[in-house]
DNA sequence: TGGTTATCGTTGGGGCACCCAATGAAACCG
DNA sequence: CGGTTTCATTGGGTGCCCCAACGATAACCA
C-alpha cells in the first residue's frame, strides 16, 4: 500500500529538506486539527506547555525557550489570557517583564491539548516502529539546531 | 555536547511534529538563502527540475507530481517562462492544456540549483555521518507520505 | 447524438509560521 | 550617572499551503 505509487519522478524528492517540508507539513495539518478541536494552534500549545514547566516567566524567556518571535509572543499570550489560560502580572522585580503564569483551567486544556498532541503525533509516525520513531526524534534533534 | 545545553525545559521537543517542523524550517532556509543567489525559491526549483524529468509535461500533472496547488503552479510558471527557463506552449491535442516544456537556459539554470541545493543540504545534515543521513530519508519518505 | 460530468488553466481570497526593524520604559553596569 | 541592554509592544513583510469559482474544453454515457 506504499510501494506501488507511482511515486516520483523528481530528484528531489531524495533531499532531506523538501521530505522535511513535506513531513513537517503533514505533521502540522494533524497537529492543528487535533488542536482545533480545542481551539488552539501548535504555538498556542507549545507555548502553554512552556509555560506550565517554567513557572512564573517572562516572555521574552518564553520566546528564547520555545523559539518563537517576541512580536508572536504577545499575540499569543495575548489570546490565552484572552481565554483564562495563562495569568499576565506585572513582575515586581522587573518592571519591564510580565510574569506569565498557568491557571488552573490552563492545566487542564492543557492536559488535553497534550493528549491531542500525542495522538496526532502517534498517526503521524503510525508507519514507524517504536525504534524508527525513537531513531527519527534523535536524527531530527540533531540537524533541527540552528544552534545560538 | 548533546546533553549538557540549558536545552528544553519542553515536553514539546521531544514531538516529532515540532521537532520536524523546526528541522524543516532549518532546511527550507538553507536552502532558499542558496538558491536566491540565482533569484529562484524552492518552488521554482523543484518545478524546473520536475519539468525537466516529464519532459513536456501539464501543469496539471506537474502540480499532482510536486504536491502544488494549482493556483500556485500559474505563478510559478509564469515567472519561470518570464525568465525563458520553460516554454509554455497550448497542447495540440488537447486545447485545455499547456505543454510545459524546459528550455536550454532553463536546463543550464537548473544544474546550477541542483548543486545549490545538495549543497545547502548538505550543510543541513552536516551533523549526520552518511549512514544517519540514509536513514533520515528512508524515515521520512515514510512518513512524508500523507494521502496522495 | 446530446446532455452530463470531469478536467484544465486561471483568478481571487485567506490562514499560518516565520522573520526583521523600531520604540518607550525599565534595569543594568562601569 | 550616562551608555548599553533588555523587555513588551507595534508595524510590516515573505513564503508555503489550501479552498472556491469560472469559462473553456474534453471525456463519458445513456
Amino acid at each position: 500500500m506504499s510501494d506501488d505509487t507511482p511515486y516520483a519522478p523528481s530528484r528531489i524528492r531524495a533531499l532531506p529538506s523538501w521530505l522535511l517540508g513535506r513531513a513537517a507539513a503533514r505533521g502540522h495539518r494533524l497537529v492543528a486539527d487535533a488542536l482545533a478541536t480545542e481551539g488552539m494552534r501548535m504555538m498556542h500549545h507549545a507555548v502553554l506547555s512552556a509555560v506550565d514547566e517554567l513557572g512564573p516567566v517572562s516572555q521574552a524567556e518564553l520566546g528564547r525557550t520555545v523559539g518563537i518571535d517576541p512580536k508572536d509572543m504577545v499575540t499569543l499570550v495575548n489570546d490565552l489570557q484572552k481565554d483564562g489560560l495563562v495569568t499576565r502580572t506585572p513582575d515586581p522585580k522587573d518592571r519591564r517583564k510580565n510574569a506569565v503564569e498557568i491557571s488552573t483551567a490552563g492545566r487542564q486544556r492543557l492536559r488535553r491539548t497534550q493528549q491531542l498532541g500525542d495522538q496526532a503525533n502517534a498517526e503521524l509516525t503510525a508507519s514507524l516502529t517504536p525504534d524508527e520513531r525513537a531513531q527519527l526524534i534523535t536524527l531530527l534533534g540533531k540537524i533541527a539546531v540552528p544552534d545560538r
